[in-house]
DNA sequence: GAAAAAATACCTGTAAACTAGTAGAAAAAA
DNA sequence: TTTTTTCTACTAGTTTACAGGTATTTTTTC
């Protein structure tokens, strides 16, 4: 007999927190101990309880998701994250996995692939899905880097992808026109693209903006 | 004592069926009579059975929600369909409405407010939630009519968004780069944006490409 | 306080994108 | 079958983007 697992969900979704809950419930081994739906409330929990594994929703409202399990991960060395999305972009699931993460679903994932996952996390080994793995396995040929953008690059991505012009960029951020045309151009070199357009979209994807 | 409102669920993310059966199943006046992961089980078991509520995600794996909720209003004049999804974009959000949707809810919802909408929706009523509503009618003053693109331009608009450029874009389809910058030129024109980056932004947030 | 990183600004040149028209042929809809 | 839409292609001119440098100043970080 295993002993039981004391789960914490952390989305923003009450509906995917009952289905979680609901999903979990049916197996006697995994207990969901707490349920919340930002960042703040998870690590105030974390402070006073001992928990064996946090199931984290990337797409929170006050914390993103990879800066959550680095966190995690630091204070909490032997606290399982199981990371659980939506988003199947290699980028963000490698970011996971960098900061710490045992495993990675998809929400399309199925109560018993769940409760798998919950068990093979809670013994100390991984779990990702076959789903993921084989994205996993696709995006090792293109391995670039994450690439980090500075405030005042991110600053700039966001105002080319709503369409503004460098020398209009220029003239809101009271700055020179060739300055804009010189983070433009590092962001282009960054993110390893062509061209603005293609900018906008692997930043969309990745949720640079 | 209200009647027992009959719901069909349809939804591709197993856990969010969960939780809606989970969240409904408190409540006794409905019955979720059955669910599903994509349009085609929908609409065999709409042949065949009849249910008062159709709760409806947009992002399904075979069919995208507004056209569902355009068949289901064409063929099923009496069977109301609740929008359910994370998208929070105007437009996605007006055509549903303008396909006969009676209400639109937010994937982070609460228990309670999904058993009032649905039964408010039963009754004949429309439903649409607190932040729905601000969505809404933030909307009305730039209220651009839904661009519909033709096949062409919107194999060109995932081109573009690729970061291919017009004379490698004409190249692949063997057409002339002038055709190409016409097609550029007009879905610039008819999404009303500025440039290839904005283009590709909205295309993304409408779910065009 | 020194070193590193980031933000600022400039130059030169080429390629591509955008503006603003027109217009015929093919395909789809009425 | 006529009408409308879509796809195609053209001319000509302006603006912006992109490539590949260099370099100073300001801000963090160690």
């Amino acid at each position: 007999m295993k002993e039981v697992a004391k789960v914490v969900v952390v989305d923003d979704h009450p509906l995917v927190i009952e289905g979680l809950k609901a999903s979990m419930g049916i197996d006697n081994t995994i207990a969901v101990v707490a349920c919340f739906e930002n960042a703040k409330d998870l690590f105030t929990f974390l402070k006073r309880n001992t928990v064996h594994v946090v199931v984290l929703d990337i797409n929170l409202p006050d914390m993103n998701g990879v800066d959550i399990c680095k966190t995690i991960t630091h204070k909490y060395p032997h606290l399982k994250v199981l990371g659980l999305s939506t988003y199947n972009d290699p980028s963000i699931i490698k970011q996971m996995v960098k900061h710490g993460a045992k495993g990675y679903l998809l929400k399309n994932v199925t109560s018993k692939e769940l409760t798998v996952a919950i068990h093979q996390i809670r013994e100390g080994l991984s779990y990702f899905s076959a789903e993921i793995q084989k994205i996993l396995a696709d995006s090792i040929f293109d391995d670039k880097p994450v690439p980090k953008l500075t405030r005042r690059e991110k600053e700039i991505l966001t105002l080319v992808a709503e369409g503004i012009t460098t020398p209009k960029i220029a003239e809101q951020l009271t700055i020179s026109p060739l300055t804009v045309e010189t983070h433009r151009r590092n962001l282009i070199q960054k993110m390893g693209v062509a061209n603005a357009a293609q900018l906008v979209k692997i930043a969309i994807e990745q949720r640079l903006i």
